[in-house]
DNA sequence: TAATAATTAGACCGGTTGGTCTAATTATTA
DNA sequence: TAATAATTAGACCAACCGGTCTAATTATTA
């Protein structure tokens, strides 16, 4: 059985979106890329606002979810379940050459729309809390501010991905992010309970 | 004696374009915003692209330049300079809401147009030079990568001003860039002969 | 099989896009 | 002042924008 239409448009919604951007991408593009008519289109989503709207809710929110969604190895200090998870993120092409999804369109539509703003600023609360929940179980020095730390962690991470994407590479994303990580160990308690 | 037209265009086009980006800025929201009729504007550019690209050379890239340009004072560490620029972001009231002007026309452009990614490169780098410049007459320990320390001090503030502009704010962005500031501390030579 | 609902198809719409062009006006130089 | 160049003014253009609408077709249910 082939793929519903909704979903069909979502995907390549998505990556238009993605790599045009909201503005740079036309209704016109869509309809090629998906290879269905504008009735089609316009019977599952009321307009091309919605439909990225769904794109963030149904495309972009579970990927952020997936790339942070580690396991915890009980052998392993949470920070480094969080070093992991900055360091798989160098395994996907995509993001090494266009940045974060979610990051994008913020920064093309947080200022100008509150729609957008509304709903990127849920998904990346959530984000947020999942690495504080994680950081908040584990042995960190004294004086370390997890709610921050947390803010600081993903802003390294887009802040690493949306360098100048000509020289986009995975070895120079894993350079960047290396100080990062340096920094995370720096911040590991003396005394560690977990080994 | 009233501003020459051409810089009056270049001012209203780096705003427009910086808030709404490339995409979101139409030619008669130029006009309307600079209150010049169309023929001056294409007497002096041949196009909307030709516009932008000027933008960057002649707006975009002196303000790169003048966040960078802190004087060294000889009694500071290098790093404290670098730590008085990263500092320093958090007093523009408008990087803080739209985050760097680079940085945005970056992530819409640099995917669907060369002529953008390289003029931006030029930028980039010669702002990662000037770093790493700094950073190479300092003391600093000795296995630390000043390549990559210089790209990491960029992505992170990029990425901490880049940050859900929903709850944008001077505080948030300096605890956000306190971790970077630890972490630079950190890397400073034990033995610091500039004191 | 008949009736009904869901979907497909694409012509069509007013408004806007980036860009051109000619004519009038202003500034500069001879 | 006359001649020439630079600039201003805005009507006009084809192409495209996001979106509407009616009719035909296909799926579903009775």
């Amino acid at each position: 059985m082939t793929q519903p239409t909704r979903e069909k448009i979502l995907d390549a919604v998505f990556t238009l979106v993605y790599i045009k951007g909201y503005n740079g991408t036309s209704m016109s593009m869509i309809l090629e890329a998906c290879n269905i008519p504008k009735g089609s289109l316009y019977h599952c989503f009321a307009s091309k606002k919605a439909m990225v709207l769904a794109v963030l809710k149904e495309r972009i929110a579970p990927r952020m979810d997936q790339f942070y969604d580690l396991e915890h190895h009980c052998n392993d200090h949470e920070i480094d379940t969080l070093i992991a998870a900055v360091l798989k993120v160098a395994d996907k092409q995509e993001l090494l050459q266009y940045g974060c999804p979610l990051n994008r369109l913020n920064q093309e539509m947080s200022p100008v729309d509150t729609d957008f703003s509304h709903e990127i600023n849920i998904i990346y609360e959530k984000l947020k809390y999942k690495i504080i929940h994680l950081l908040s179980n584990s042995n960190l020095q004294k004086d370390v501010n997890i709610d921050s730390l947390s803010e600081y962690i993903i802003a390294t991470v887009w802040g690493a991905l949306s360098l100048s994407p000509q020289q986009s590479s995975k070895a120079r994303y894993l350079q960047t992010v290396s100080h990062l990580i340096s920094y995370l160990n720096t911040i590991k308690s003396d005394i560690d309970h977990s080994v």
